[in-house]
DNA sequence: AAGAGTCAGCTGCTCTAACCAACTGAGCTA
DNA sequence: TAGCTCAGTTGGTTAGAGCAGCTGACTCTT
């Protein structure tokens, strides 16, 4: 009863006292004053906080109010798909497939939108993952920010981190899961693709080449040995 | 040190035994054993999992793998929302600029090919809308069963998830942070026109009309008093 | 014999009190 | 002045006791 409760309480302290991300909180003995509860329960509440990102711990310093990012999100996403997979869904697929959704969607408004910056940002990400794949050297990084500062233009932190978000969802999960067959040179050429068409500004051939791209890594993806042998659903952060 | 890894191990351990939504976590005493750390630890432990919606408490009964639903999602997003409205952000904007990009670009796959159980279901909530609207009771409800109705499908249940959990927490955060002016009968209306432009196979029609909905949302917004006066972020749950 | 009431036992929930560990900053020392 | 040490703050962990919700078997009544 009285668990659910101090957590709410504690967010409309955040919220009325109109705490910002970073600010600080009273204290444990402060807490356990203001809540009339024990310290035993509001370490409860704030573990809890702490697990949706509302609230940030630092031993020996304080609690904060915290940053507020999709993390959490991410850890349950991962830990849905991985469990889904166990149980023979198609989780994984299912999460590709909401991705694929969203950036079919997003990449057409894009085209012919990107200021010069990005355009240039862009094509430095695509050069550096020519490199990488001469070399022979794992393209996740650089994937990841070419995503990332291709829906930047959005000028939508939400829908940006949101992103984000599934795109790291699906790494771990996958990179954990299923041996992905690598094959860097048509990811290559598949980034290089959808750049290029955004910079025209056509946004059915940008729509098509970002298709294309997940097109090519469901293919990767099903045509993949299960590789079930040593779990491990989350690394340490 | 521990009390992270606690929450991995347990985790891990929902895995390794390849433990199903709704199947029983070890007590909270085998756990103490288990993981070699004290009652506390374990249930802030759990606790954190629970935030997450890994696990499920039930009082006097035990602790199970949760449903793992994206309820603890709408929390977070909620929460964000409100404090970044409060900032002076335009966070709730932000979150309706989400929704429209994926439903704008999700309908449009859906056109023409919904099954014909969806499209009278579908033509069954928009008649109650247009009850409720005569009656000016809320349309809330048959709004949400609209969407969800819609998306199912898409035969993608992350998805749908996904879309559910954007609008709860859109409309958790509106209800308490804007005063809005309701206007059921173009609301009806518009949703109207969605369903025959999805039925009618035309994709380009079916966008737009989603965007004219989305449109007639973010208009109200902004045209809305801040009603700032009573804060409650969140309702018991 | 069938039904309702009761009680013992599990479960998780809350509290108290003590000590451990990380960090800060004032004061001391070289 | 530069560096160290140490006291005081903060959160982290443990222990043990009692409270509260639920289940199932046992008993008493009908």
């Amino acid at each position: 009863m009285a668990a659910r409760d101090l957590q709410e309480r504690i967010k409309k302290l955040i919220v009325d006292r109109r705490l910002a991300s970073g600010a600080p909180l009273p204290t444990e003995p402060e807490l356990m004053a203001f809540l009339g509860a024990s310290r035993n329960s509001v370490r409860e509440a704030l573990k809890a906080l702490q697990a949706m990102g509302i609230v940030e711990i630092r031993h020996g310093f304080g609690t904060y109010v915290g940053r507020m990012s999709l993390a959490p999100m991410i850890e349950g996403l991962a830990f849905r798909t991985v469990t889904g997979h166990h149980r023979g869904e198609d989780s994984l697929l299912q999460l590709l497939e909401l991705r694929e959704a969203m950036e079919t969607g997003l990449v057409s408004r894009l085209a012919g939108r990107l200021p010069e910056p990005d355009l240039v940002e862009l094509e430095a990400l695509v050069d550096r993952m020519d490199q990488r794949a001469a070399q022979g050297t794992g393209l996740a990084e650089t994937d990841r920010a070419f995503h990332a500062t291709l829906y930047r233009g959005l000028d939508n932190v939400l829908l940006s981190e949101v992103l984000e978000a599934f795109w790291d969802a699906f790494h771990r999960v996958s990179r954990d899961l299923v041996e992905v067959p690598q094959d860097p040179r048509i990811t290559c050429r598949q980034h290089r693709e959808i750049l290029d068409a955004v910079r025209s500004g056509d946004s059915l051939r940008a729509e098509e080449a970002i298709r294309d791209h997940f097109r090519h890594i469901r293919t990767r993806l099903l045509s993949s040995a299960p590789a079930d042998t040593n779990l491990r659903p989350n690394e340490p952060v």
